[in-house]
DNA sequence: CTCAATTAGGTCGTGACCTGTCCTACATGA
DNA sequence: TCATGTAGGACAGGTCACGACCTAATTGAG
């Protein structure tokens, strides 16, 4: 009813993105508004580079095709849930690069769903696997709210208080500014300014909790080195364990490369069937074993002597769960 | 520069997605307009439908909150690409109930999605594993393009071409006249009517190869059944096996459950230490053996059969692995 | 407390723009 | 060949969008 321009131009851009053909005539129908009309609203959207494909002759229509810019989605609730769930359940294994724009259009999208909608993630969000690969070992598991608060107070500039578990169990309140989050391998990292300390710090994500971002801007500050990645491997990974792994598998490398995670690198041919991994391991190998036993192929371990200890483990658990 | 005042609704709106709190004046400035302007439209958007929150005193800005309705999303290319992704890897053991809407929302994205975006979905794609749970079982992995030009044909009333390989091998080159998709537990169907056969049949996704839209539109018959589900059901449904599965735990009722996948359902304690898991599991056991695995505690399997197999297996498998 | 910075909203005049109604040209499938 | 669709020009009338200027209310910092 509301015979706004804009807001009918908003109304057309959300009809055009169904897949199927609209005759200008049905549309003019819809809007409430004359077929010129119409003719001069698709117009106007491919001035705005939307490129709306209109199909001439008997039986023709109008269509939304691939252009240039992506056009603003206009989602229904179901598909924005389904969104938003593929979105949580995808960030944590998500292929490499582009978690940090998952977590960032998980947080957009968060940010503007309706509480309805939110219950439904949830619930749905709760039925599947955790965000973040659990390796079964140190139950590193991070919540999906966790991470987009983390997110939106980190673009927004917005300080950022928090419960921090050290590494002796120790729980300290924090507030920061948060510079920006990083994803490095399983884990997440947030590089931040701590207030208290008057320090630059690497926070791991699984081990906060309850954070909130109190609303109160910052102007960011220079970081250390330059770039947070650079300043988090510096003092992150210093100090954790790495393992180099050498493991050769019965199979052709391409299925093997296929399943495994691409985080492990790529396997190298020995054979027609069978290939061999070499990749280092940082910190935790428990998690490593539990990919190598998900391949579901015949393999071998090398080395080193604790992958050979974790998998040993593994088998005669499973062994033991079937003896009874 | 267009000054269009349509346009700059829509860029007001991609703005305020940004998490953050924007000051009337920065808008002002990014938008070329005048600090009235800017107040002017906020009310319009909130007359639209999208509340944007004001955050009033010195600091103060604007912001889109949660409301009512979703707004448009407007994503950058980094966000699309990683909501496509996400949608592609997740849509196939996606939670129950979301199948359909999270393939509905993917073919609405690659609809509009710009090729060289496309482009980096497909090659990152590849890398995660392919969209249906391959179990490591009869590899009947279905192409994410397969569903969404399915979808879309679907959903467009497009008369629909493909290649289809019976249960004996043969393939066949198939007319028809799509009415619906239907995700069932692991499997995709298509209830479509086959213009060659002139009857209603259900195709088996994972079947259907070269599919593509021939354009022509048809109006959609009446279903036999009267619903493309009970349809499916009805001819398709030869009760995938399901098994119920019989699992102790040495270790407290809440561990267990915490490492557990909700789909398992709620373990019951047993003891103080100790707790029991009854479930129902379709189709693939050798999931559920690696998600019992990947608990990290011990456990006996007392049934069923096969799943003992598999987890005695998987065992073994691990044994030889560090056995050489 | 006081000041500064912000949102909120009213009014007014000018000019641009938006709409519907004509009209013609062109493409396509039956 | 005809029906039906898109493409787009011309025009008149009314509307509405913009900026300038104003006052009020709210909040945080000094």
């Amino acid at each position: 009813m509301t015979t706004d321009t804009p807001a009918r131009l908003l109304q057309l851009l959300s009809l055009l993105q169904t897949p199927r053909e609209w005759p200008g005539s049905e549309l003019a129908d819809r809007l409430q508004v004359s077929r010129r009309t119409v003719r001069r609203d698709v117009d106007r959207l491919r001035e705005l580079g939307y490129p709306v494909q209109a199909t001439m002759g008997a039986d023709g229509g109008y269509r939304l095709v691939a252009g240039k810019a992506l056009p603003p989605l206009v989602l229904d609730d179901e598909e924005a849930v389904a969104i938003a769930v593929g979105l949580r359940a995808g960030a944590g294994h998500a292929v490499e690069g582009i978690e940090e724009a998952s977590v960032r259009a998980l947080a957009k999208l968060e940010q503007v769903l309706p509480t309805r909608l939110r219950h439904r993630v949830n619930t749905l969000g709760a039925a599947t696997s955790s965000l973040v690969y659990s390796g079964g070992g140190d139950g590193a598991t991070i919540a999906p709210e966790t991470l987009t608060v983390l997110a939106a107070a980190t673009s927004g500039h917005e300080r950022l208080r928090f419960s921090y578990e050290a590494g002796d169990g120790a729980r300290t309140r924090r507030l920061t500014e948060p510079y920006r989050l990083v994803s490095a391998g399983r884990r997440w990292y947030l590089v931040a300014y701590d207030m208290d300390r008057d320090d630059w710090r690497t926070f791991r994500v699984d081990r906060v909790s309850e954070p909130f971002a109190t609303g109160a801007r910052f102007v960011p500050r220079e970081v250390p080195t330059g770039d947070a990645a650079e300043f988090m491997r510096a003092t992150v990974w210093r100090g954790s364990p790495t393992f180099e792994i050498d493991v050769a598998f019965a199979a052709p490398v391409a299925e093997v490369a296929r399943r495994l995670p691409p985080a492990f690198g790529t396997p190298e041919a020995t054979g027609e069937d069978s290939c061999r991994l070499r990749s280092t391991v940082k910190d935790s190998l428990e998690w490593a074993a539990m990919r190598l036993a998900m391949t579901g192929v015949d393999f071998t371990v090398h080395g080193p002597a604790e992958l050979v200890e974790q998998v040993a483990q593994l088998g005669s658990r499973l062994t033991r769960a079937t003896s009874a």
